[in-house]
DNA sequence: CTAATGACAGATTTCAATATCTGTCATTCA
DNA sequence: TGAATGACAGATATTGAAATCTGTCATTAG
């Protein structure tokens, strides 16, 4: 069905995370995606040159989605360093939270790729990395934060939060102490940055 | 052979830490450690109710030298707690390093436990974070440090340095910005526990 | 001439039969 | 009498044969 349409990378990564969304990663195999779309599977190679590739980009464009939203905090130079740090790991752990809540198997298949340390994970660390630089650069523009090295700062900050974005830790998300956890870490870093 | 020797816990308990070395967590079966000690597995319940409650009793052992070592360091009242906590938080990434290279079989015995949420595991974690709120005390007590509640800034300064002994990240403790990375987060979180 | 196909080899996964293990307990041994 | 045994049922792991999948490519279709 639908062979009448042309077939696009982009026709293809809506079908695999749909695919993925009711298989999960486990199962979802490039099989099932031409299935889904009606064509043979080695049309799918023709754009895609592995299942890897496939599954990396259809995770990218999920990322993707999440560096967009705080990218938005991130860049509004009009608010308080501060503030904006503190909506914009709140926004990360939210974000966080409710994919793995929303679509558990398109987190699944993140945390797989978390886990084998691929390019495209890697590439949003080091977008959120450096929207959290921006912060802090601002900050010790402004006065109020104190950084030797900005890009040094914001990466330290990245990974002492790690318990809030990592998909590892995504099982305590949903424990009652997380809140508190997250503000006490929020808090404590926060100290450590001001001038 | 052995058989000579009267059957103890702690007896079983060594031999299951060789067979585990020998054979890593996925083998190393109770029938293993029965035969290691030349005696009938139905012997080694006699001391240990469950095969879970074996590995939990090893995993513990392993788990309590490093705390003992620590607790050198979170005990030591007449140092600087700032010193303090700097030599304690880089004495447990070293030991926690070390372990992982040194005894990769037992390390993954401890990292499936971990995983599985084991009280054996909550309990270390119990430990250490008490022993990091003595030196957070301390430095409070002592003016050099700011703290609304030491417990609750001691288990922040855990979670937020989670990457260097979290078994889940082992893999990273090898990359060679590690010890840029920990350095970073030292003095990051030091400089928001200051006074 | 480009997009799509489907047959193919080798790699990976599935599945069911088989073997091993866990945990119990009536019995044996010292 | 208390420690150790070994046979046992049910659960789990291993194995190897069959099925499916990945990635390629010569061929077909438009």
């Amino acid at each position: 069905m639908a062979a009448t349409e042309t077939l696009t990378a982009e026709r293809i990564l809506e079908a695999t995370e749909e695919v993925l969304r009711r298989h999960g990663p486990a199962k979802a195999t490039v099989v099932d995606v031409a299935r889904a779309l009606g064509v043979s599977h080695g049309s799918v190679y023709r754009h895609f040159r592995t299942k890897a590739a496939l599954r990396e980009a259809v995770t990218k464009r999920w990322l993707d989605r999440t560096s967009e939203a705080l990218d938005g905090i991130a860049g509004d130079g009009s608010r308080d360093p501060e503030a904006r740090l503190r909506d914009w790991l709140a926004g990360l752990f939210t974000a966080k939270r409710r994919k793995a809540g929303d679509d558990p198997e398109l987190f699944a298949t993140y945390s797989v790729l978390a886990g084998e340390q691929v390019g495209a994970v890697a590439e949003h660390i080091d977008e959120l990395t450096e929207q959290l630089t921006r912060i802090v650069a601002d900050g010790v523009a402004a006065g109020v934060f104190h950084s030797d090295d900005p890009a040094v700062s914001a990466r330290a900050v990245f990974q002492a939060t790690g318990r809030f974005h990592d998909p590892a830790y995504a099982g305590e998300w949903d424990r009652p102490e997380a809140d508190a956890d997250f503000a006490a870490a929020v808090d404590l870093l926060l100290r450590g940055l001001r001038a």
